[in-house]
DNA sequence: TATTGTTATACTCTATAACTATA
DNA sequence: TATAGTTATAGAGTATAACAATA
């Protein structure tokens, strides 16, 4: 059932891995200098742009509902998050982010090192390339 | 203390995002074939090639030590691992994968469908380009 | 009846601290 | 004393199943 892959792509495979261990480390550090986990700042970003009914969150997390109410009880705590009611349908509710929560999630963002430190090695021209081969990956 | 990125690393580091994203996603999946977890998958690539004291096990995925002895517990009531003494150091116990573990870690690294899908997008020259960019940035 | 969110439960991964057996 | 591995503990994320409120 399993097929073996050709040198270059498995080289490339395992870049990949490495990008997406580094990915995580630095993710997960820049959320803890704001005393939040990985899957804490991964969902106060989603709400940083827009409100979301919890079902959606968990849809974009790709987990299960039941994890979100965790995840936003938790944001809520630290009152970056608030959960508001949906009067078009009382069964929903929507969380969105405070100011805080907003202002957060944009120190957040802006203090990835990873975007800069492995990026900054590539020249304009360069990042343009890896830009358009991921997005073809990724497509 | 936070700084303001150009939109060409911005649009690159969301799009790494994605590849981070897809890549767990297949990476679990192809382990839960194997009853595995990600955690323990990645163990087992790990002493596939070389058996390796529980310490650096702890090194290479940058964790506590006293979590890689649940993590290898669980390897090892499945008989993929087992823990070897050192007559050297007696102190130190050696995490090695039995055939079976051999076996499945290559099952499980040829049946990445991360490497063929996305990766056969891209010609053989780009996927050479990619690596190159890649390697510069993880230096 | 179906859907939304929650609760209850169990498992895994994680860090911290204390323990053991070696060195 | 120091080091390797384990155990104990607690917090967080995860899936599953059952539940209340609403549609």
């Amino acid at each position: 059932m399993t097929r073996r892959m050709d040198p270059l792509t498995a080289e490339v495979l395992d870049l990949i891995g490495t990008v997406v261990a580094r990915y995580h480390q630095e993710y997960d550090a820049a959320a803890a200098v704001h005393h939040l986990t990985g899957a804490q700042a991964r969902v106060l970003a989603l709400l940083a742009t827009d409100p979301l009914p919890m079902r959606k969150i968990a849809e974009r997390l790709k987990c299960e509902p039941s994890n979100v109410t965790g995840i936003v009880d938790r944001l809520e705590a630290q009152g970056l998050a608030e959960r508001r009611n949906n009067p078009a349908d009382r069964r929903v509710k929507l969380a969105a982010a405070t100011d805080r929560g907003r202002a957060t999630a944009e120190q957040l963002r802006d203090s990835l090192e990873f975007a800069r430190e492995p990026l900054a090695a590539l020249s304009e021209g360069e990042r343009g390339v890896l830009r358009d081969l991921l997005a073809r990956m990724v497509r």
